[in-house]
DNA sequence: GCAGTTAAGTTCTTTGATAGAACTCTTATG
DNA sequence: CATAAGAGTTCTATCAAAGAACTTAACTGC
């Protein structure tokens, strides 16, 4: 009776969840890229137990996410560029609850430009002419990763599918 | 000792994962995506047990992701505009994966623009005029949501942080 | 009308995962 | 050298998930 893993199904957003799907692992995450690198910093941030935010840290650092160096005699973990790859998707769930879940008083945080401090283009799916699609206005299209015994490819017809993602 | 929720946190990553971060949960958005739509569906495709399923499909519907209708002779879920908006979210998950712990076969999936067939623009961090941006080429800027009490806005001065999000 | 079937969901038990506190160990610091 | 601070580990109590069995309700022929 284990918990679940994901790593079997042949899908990229189960392969993802199976490494950083677990509690507080994206809040730690998160709190990498603001800046925080040490284990009591972690601690402190998010209130997480030691024990699981230990557990966590290892995890992260074995599947590439977090390094770990020896800061001025502690260790710290930092995101590696595989963690770092990872902002779009923390931009966008953020995003997502900034428009659905919101503060009453306001917008929490704006994402800007570093350059010209302007706001970035809100996150989305955009055609490669640069119109912004609506969720139904995409498909996916099965490459050859994926075999017709997959289960997602075999429960529905994917050419023929509303507004899948 | 029960769970920790992250609905305290003023962070709007943290209410998302909130909403949609428990283990499985992803997993059925994306399937509803593809076009699932009954509880045996979700069931079969994914494998979970009945009570998990019974319990998070419950509480999608009260956070409005999920719509619970009356199909022909049975219950159907089907997403709502709200549960429609996580698809960049998705896209962006599913792309990382794609990335960073790919299929030895190629590309599982590749989203299209239903109308002319190519591939959508990668999910990314853009600028106002279309410059793609790296991680570290981004900042956060406080909001009016966002007081400087609050524990992400203390552990870090957000204007001086590299590569945050 | 009723036996058989299919689907939706609930209940129950077992076991794994988390919370929280206490503890160990190593490294700075006066 | 004493003390403290940080990084983890260990331990116990409780919660949540896995898996199977069960209940309920609607459809299907006969």
């Amino acid at each position: 009776m284990k918990l679940t893993t994901f790593d079997h199904f042949n899908c990229s957003l189960a392969q993802t969840l199976s490494v950083i799907g677990e509690h507080w692992t994206l809040l730690i995450i998160r709190d990498a890229f603001f800046g925080l690198r040490r284990f009591d910093e972690f601690h402190n941030s998010l209130g997480i137990s030691r024990n699981v935010l230990s557990v966590r840290l290892k995890k992260l650092v074995t599947a590439g996410i977090f390094e770990k160096t020896d800061g001025p005699g502690h260790p710290e973990y930092r995101l590696t560029e595989k963690g770092l790859a990872l902002q779009p998707a923390l931009v966008a769930m953020t995003h997502w609850g900034d428009t659905y879940l919101p503060n009453p008083e306001g917008k929490r945080l704006t994402f800007v430009d570093r350059r010209d401090g302007k706001p970035i283009k809100p996150v989305g799916i955009y055609a490669a002419d640069g119109r912004r699609l609506k969720p139904k206005e995409i498909k996916a299209k099965a490459g050859p990763g994926l075999r017709n015994a997959e289960p997602y490819a075999r429960t529905v017809p994917l050419e023929e599918v509303e507004g899948n993602a």
